[in-house]
DNA sequence: GGGCACATGTAAGCTGTTACATGATTAA
DNA sequence: TTAATCATGTAACAGCTTACATGTGCCC
């Protein structure tokens, strides 16, 4: 009963190294997290079909309660199938945004923290880039999946940059318009 | 059992012009397109107990099948209230971006494809809030709401462009890792 | 010996979409 | 008169989150 999306991210993150499901979910919100997530109501059932189908192998760790997940070979081309189809895209929806739309009821100075509160969330996202970033190319052991790692950071760098030049230029569009220099009334010095 | 997002949508919507349910869904498709949506299954029930609850009235229209649906002045208080709380927002998916993270499996050409992809959708978004750019320039009649709707349009031109940047740095960086003119073998002409 | 991180799993419930049924109105 | 669009509504279901139950191992 799980998604085809969710075993992509299971498979394709057992790819890189074999883990438990808790650690799965970690690595799921620690280096996806800026673009995909997934929660243990959908890992553990997901690596349940995936062992039954053969696509995951579960190695019985040093603790008893505990298992790694290994990906098998057949897992291997399971990925490479599921890699290839497109995932449908269900509609985003930002809160922020919509709160903003109707702007006129909520006034000026609460327009102006909702865009300064997502101009400092995408600070913190850029910061966080960096320190992933600097990871990924430290890391000599992933050579061959770092540059599509690389792409897909540099995806949420562009995204939070562009917020960040949004904000500026939205806190300026909308304080020009809060205190209009009204091209009716001159200011007195002309000369 | 309508979520409080789907009232301030319906509420704000309603504020600008009374209009039918099925107007409604349109307005919000294409006007709050590119961060919020809801489908019918969502609207008519909530239209049912904002009724109920008197936020909004049900004008009889012309034809006797069709309503249209006004706000009330409690239903304008209840919206300055929405417009204040917090929106929760639940995490973001990106299907295209999960694809490519794993893309080792899947081959320089048709990530080329999955970004390539990704770069004509922004560029057809920037097209279409071209033209709602102009519509709402052009709006004489809503110059209070004005302001809010070009930020928020705005908010979707510069991750659209940022989208079309990112494009063009990845194709660039994945085509360098694809053909390297490796520093380990030296082409002859180094005279 | 208490608290925390690790670990597995399930059930209840919420959100939201899709598909369907049904019919009126308009334009070709 | 047929097709498209406008219009309302519901039911089934998919997807996903949260909270809970339960336990282990480690460190201070």
């Amino acid at each position: 009963v799980s998604s085809k999306s969710t075993d992509l991210a299971i498979l394709g993150a057992l790819s890189v190294e074999p883990m438990s499901g808790y650690a799965l979910r970690s690595a799921i919100r620690d280096v996806l997290g800026h673009f995909w997530s997934e929660s243990f109501g959908q890992i553990y059932p997901a690596l349940e079909t995936l062992e039954a189908s053969g696509f995951v192998e579960r190695l019985v760790g040093s603790r008893s309660t505990s298992s790694t997940f290994a990906i098998t070979s057949t897992g291997e081309e399971m990925l490479r199938e599921l890699v290839r189809e497109p995932i449908p895209q269900r509609p985003h929806r930002h809160g922020s945004l919509l709160r903003l739309y109707f702007g006129r009821h909520l006034g000026k100075e609460e327009s102006f923290a909702i865009i300064e509160a997502e101009r400092s969330a995408a600070a913190v996202q850029l910061e966080m880039y960096a320190h992933i970033r600097a990871e990924i190319e430290a890391d000599e052991v992933h050579l061959a999946d770092s540059p599509y790692w690389l792409t897909t950071l540099s995806f949420g760098e562009y995204m939070a940059k562009a917020a960040v030049e949004w904000a500026d230029s939205a806190t300026a569009l909308l304080a020009e318009q809060g205190a209009p220099a009204k091209q009716t009334k001159r200011t007195r010095a002309t000369r």
